[in-house]
DNA sequence: CCTTTTTTGACAGGGCACTGTCAATCTGTC
DNA sequence: GACAGATTGACAGTGCCCTGTCAAAAAAGG
């Protein structure tokens, strides 16, 4: 055993887990570009235009919402505006920071990838015992507050 | 309700066990770079040197076998030859694929990262419940096999 | 007020994933 | 052996995430 490395069984258990998060976090990227796709969208400008959606916002408060950096945001909405999904509006309270407004198109995207993925959300969780689903949130819940701290 | 798409109570407890899904993938992630930096390494790097650690392998098999790309692990690959941790070697049976092996260089800094990784898992894991964590594993095993059809 | 600190959008650059394309090479078939 | 199809590494381009830097504007404090 010379260069194995030293796992407990529960640390092997727990690796198990963590192998099946990411694949299932790859799988719902891809099943969030699919639901996206033929609403124009993908994955990060659907959510985006999702907090848009909540009203007029300044790209730093969207990042902050999103937990994402402000470059990220930003280069996804000057994709947005290119694509007639989102405009800018002057905002009273700060000269720099225009706010962020959807367009009649970037709203009815929006609607159209909320749609499809209601429906798929209900098909899937129609699927899943509610308990089990119930107790997975829960670990995985606790799982991030350890991660986190 | 102009607006509001129809999510039954299912698939609103189902739509908070994906968030828990993306919080717990980013944060393990942010992890794995935590536990590969102090080896020189990031997650990538380190996926692909532990690929190639159980041997000679060549881009595309080591493509394959990670599920990614060819062209991803090839960006990879470069930067770790770069960085004199994985070097070519002639491929007999195919002259346009070298093989990938480590150097030592490329070896020590992978045991060093699979020495950190050992203890974080077997601390996180001690921290968790043993049936609830087989549970939560088999509804995600169950979930990604459901979304892969 | 005026100065210091913070916030903001913009720019540059890097990491990691993808797709599509191409020529070279390998493989299977006739 | 020759030809057709598959595989391979390399190149180009895209998406989405990050950090660091900068000047302008706003906010905070004296």
């Amino acid at each position: 055993m010379s260069h194995v490395v030293a796992l407990t069984d529960r640390g092997l258990e727990f690796s198990e887990l963590l192998a099946e998060v990411f694949r299932v976090n790859g799988l719902l990227l891809t099943a969030g570009d699919a639901l996206a796709q033929p609403a124009g969208l993908t994955s990060a400008r659907w959510q985006v235009l999702s907090v848009v959606d909540h009203g007029p916002i300044t790209v730093a408060q969207a990042a902050r919402t999103m937990g994402l950096a402000r470059q990220t945001v930003r280069e996804t909405v000057s994709s947005l505006v290119s694509l007639g999904m989102i405009a800018h509006e002057d905002n009273p309270h700060d000269r720099r920071a225009r706010l962020l407004v959807l367009t009649a198109r970037g709203r009815s995207a929006l609607r159209a990838a909320e749609r499809r993925q209601a429906a798929w959300v209900n098909h899937l969780a129609a699927r899943t015992s509610l308990p089990d689903l119930r107790a997975a949130t829960d670990l995985l819940r606790d799982l991030g507050d350890l991660l986190e701290s």
